[in-house]
DNA sequence: GTCCCAACCGAAATTTCTTCGTGAACATTC
DNA sequence: GAATGTTCACGAAGAAATTTCGGTTGGGAC
């Protein structure tokens, strides 16, 4: 891990240089992607039009609807041939988000070095509405199909999800300790309305594209959530 | 929660007669339920038996893992007669909510009626987690499967969850009128504020079963949203 | 060039949903 | 209380989708 050297201004608002960020980021970065690694070249390719093809068809038709023909068709192979891949069309749906999730945290990661914990907050949730904007088919899948889903049993799928929540447990317990959110307020709650907040703005966007400007609705979400618990953390002092 | 009696220094807080608040309420309690009318008891009690064991089997199965056979066993009928009431699997699941939506808003209702905005706005909340808690199979139905789904086409299906945001627009419009709103605020942003707080608190419970009790916090949540409202007008004015 | 095995496919098997024809239960009328 | 028509129920067949299987193709190591 790089040493935090190079220090923002504010003296009493840095975070310390690890106590456990890092390793936090690191280790829901890197989540096992797949068990099985394909071994010829062709067979990665297969694998990465798979992945779009159903992505795309996922999103489109939800999973329910989806087929399996279908996503074969758009991969340009056999219906038999997915098979190879994965062992069933949940089994597709569940993994696909995977990826994206592990690439979202390690671009959080590298954006949120040398930042404030306010600001790590800050970003965390606006990056995260910023990502469903930029990755929408993936995000209709994730948010709407996956995340509220009673079969988030499969163990690593479940990992990555908690992971979304960890890294604001985390982040909240740095504020109480920095002072700035109130202590005596429940961790999980302030989590859940953050999550919420956001999530809801997400959701109604990617439901029905209102508010149309999705970035700069997660943008106001955020600085809203996070005025309201500095008010309250004032408030209560 | 410590007494907000600082903050309530408006003296008109009773809601108008009517501008409104009971024609809506009417309006959501009373969508359409079933176009068929059921005509020999026989056929009204197996409505019925379809209609508990598809919900126990949805909730305990998701939607897409569960088979009509299953709900048909359930029920005590055959596969086939299933298909006399309902003309598909999806038309079973997507109508399966309406009928406790309706008993909600109805209850609510009743509930609200001489209250100030506040108390409505806060009971509303509160009541929303308590329903889901004393009817989880119903609510791991609608919170996780209906209402994220993409293919909410059907209209009274649609009409019903929009009338869940309705009543909340209303309720902010009337508390900023009063004036523990604050004006410049986006009411749309308010309202997804309090829907992902409360739903999240639900969601959580319902897939975790954490918090161990819900009822308390849905109230916890309620309060502190509503007292953030509060708080946010005042440091604005 | 030969060999091996990963990758691929078409056809068949399986599973689940849905339709259909028929008969039983019930209500209505005489 | 028999005749008649309608509602309700079911088993068997049909349809649609997923999944398995045996065999073929093709890429890469030697």
């Amino acid at each position: 891990m790089p040493a935090k050297d190079v220090m923002t201004a504010q003296p009493p608002m840095v975070p310390e240089s690890d106590n456990g960020w890092d390793s936090l980021l690191q280790e829901i970065s890197h989540r096992p992607k797949r068990a099985t690694e394909r071994k010829q070249d062709r067979s990665k390719r297969t694998e990465q039009q798979i992945l779009t093809g159903a992505l795309r068809v996922f999103a489109r038709d939800g999973i329910s609807r989806s087929r399996i023909a279908d996503i074969a068709a758009e991969a340009g192979i056999s219906a038999s041939t997915l098979y190879e891949y994965y062992k069933s069309k949940e089994d597709l749906a569940y993994d696909l988000p995977l990826s994206h999730l592990a690439e979202f945290f390690e671009g959080y990661h590298v954006a949120a070095a040398n930042k404030t914990t306010r600001e790590r907050l800050l970003l965390y949730l606006v990056m995260s509405a910023d990502y469903a904007r930029e990755h929408a088919e993936w995000a209709r899948l994730f948010y709407l199909e996956i995340w509220p889903s009673v079969f988030v049993t499969d163990t690593d799928l479940r990992h990555s999800i908690n992971d979304f929540t960890r890294v604001l447990l985390f982040l909240v317990n740095e504020a109480i300790a920095e002072g700035w959110i109130a202590r005596d307020r429940n961790i999980y709650e302030t989590v859940a309305m953050l999550t919420g907040g956001i999530n809801q703005i997400i959701i109604t966007w990617l439901l029905y594209r209102k508010p149309r400007n999705l970035t700069k609705a997660g943008n106001e979400m955020a600085e809203r959530l996070i005025a309201v618990l500095e008010i309250e953390a004032h408030a209560k002092q």
